[in-house]
DNA sequence: CGGCATGTTGAAACGTTTCAACGAGAGTGG
DNA sequence: CCACTCTCGTTGAAACGTTTCAACATGCCG
């Protein structure tokens, strides 16, 4: 029996409240969405089209005709592959003031997931690419997002081809820590589960859950509750991400 | 004792030919050089900056000033990161017309080698740069360069994520297959050594070695020589690939 | 309080890596 | 042209880490 995959309640890409495919508000709220900068939570309307997605929930499936690019407001998605063995791989995990759909193919090469409850901004396509044909700027920012995302593609393609587990889950913890900045304690709350992590890291459950475990017995981070880490050691969680577990270096 | 790793002679970044940074073809050669059709040999010269590699020899470091662009004339490229351990990450080949280098960072976040001896076509960044801006065309081939790097890493990320060893050297050769469609037999000639491929895969040279053999051994390859492999069952292969190996499915 | 999904731990099976030895090819000099 | 050498490729056997299968614990919700 394979895993239960989500459930395919197809993502009302028309949106309820009657706005077509092309809003009127385009050309300002792409600005907002293009834009790095977080958005105030009083923008929001004006910023875009606010779409919300529960748990677990379609917001586009793979092979989907790509019409919309999204930025998340508040919650986290998962992007992933699902292979005819059932397994599944997360691509990647988007935070809140992360952009994704962004891709030029036609239909969408990987599906996304809503990892708990998801607040996100979406944007048609056309929109966005009628604008950045006018302005520099965003041209230019809509380039870099593509970089950015490279460059990450890149980080998870050395990770799994070189990292042990346990290397794996300090890394997975060493970026998340770098993302949210959080000047005080490093506690990290995600909606994600032990499947979701295993998935990104390419490993089971539970591999990651031991991993998870002997960090934990280490005093390296802690896990109070399910959807909690906190990180006691950040330094020696770095070495471990670096590869300094058994031998030297 | 570490692998032995490429020499360290540093590609001369500044062209023998006496052309400074900013060659004064700039704008055809760039858009030959942005261009995804093959450019004929007799183009060459007008096309760009032509620049000749030795195996093995860097074309440039990760962490070097990116201040070039390259295409594939003739070989091959590896582009890797080296770990702490000595290990290397190959994260992609670059095969004629192929182009690399395009990356917006300030530096390189990834080594380039020439694999065998290579020809290839250098644009300055700043050149491209300055062209993208007024062209439309132009700009959106380089946007779908990204966009295709973004899916082959992608792709390489699932890969790496749930396959096997044999499954992973199917999937290379079917993606090289799919490449070079070349019309009649299916003969790949690779300069790729083993440990090239095995870096790819994430995997050790013994691994991928023994994988190989399987392979050959059910007839679905052959390996003649030591950089030339020929597909006899393609289909087979694809089958492997997609993970027909133990079960159905 | 069940009942169910999620998380955790244990032991055996499996595949990959490691270490070691051997073979094959390409290039060089005799 | 052959023999030498050196690199690269191949194969074997043991060690290792991850997966698998199974059981149990925990948390959450009706």
């Amino acid at each position: 029996m394979p895993r239960k995959l989500s459930q395919d309640n197809a993502a009302p890409e028309a949106p309820p409240s009657g706005e077509a495919a092309r809003p009127s508000g385009c050309e300002s709220g792409c600005r907002f969405f293009i834009d790095e900068a977080c958005i105030k939570k009083s923008d929001l309307e004006k910023a875009g089209t606010v779409v919300r997605f529960t748990r677990n929930e379609t917001i586009y499936a793979k092979g989907d005709e790509a019409r919309n690019s999204y930025k998340v407001v508040e919650g986290a998605v998962r992007l992933s592959r699902i292979f005819a063995d059932g397994r599944r791989q997360i691509v990647n995990f988007y935070l809140p003031d992360e952009t994704f759909g962004i891709e030029l193919s036609e239909e969408y090469t990987a599906t996304a997931e809503a990892v708990g409850d998801v607040v996100a901004l979406r944007c048609p396509r056309i929109c966005i690419a009628q604008m950045t044909e006018g302005d520099p700027d965003i041209r230019h920012k809509r380039l870099a997002m593509f970089s950015r995302s490279l460059a990450a593609a890149e980080r998870h393609v050395a990770m799994l081809g070189h990292q042990s587990a346990r290397e794996r889950v300090a890394s997975f913890f060493v970026a998340l820590e770098l993302q949210r900045r959080s000047g005080d304690a490093q506690t990290l709350d995600l909606p994600l589960s032990r499947q979701d992590i295993a998935d990104y890291l390419g490993l089971t459950i539970e591999t990651t859950c031991r991993a998870l475990s002997e960090l934990k017995r280490q005093n390296i981070i802690d896990t109070p509750s399910r959807r909690r880490i906190i990180i006691r050691d950040l330094a020696g969680l770095r070495a471990i991400a670096e590869g300094a577990s058994g031998k030297g270096i």
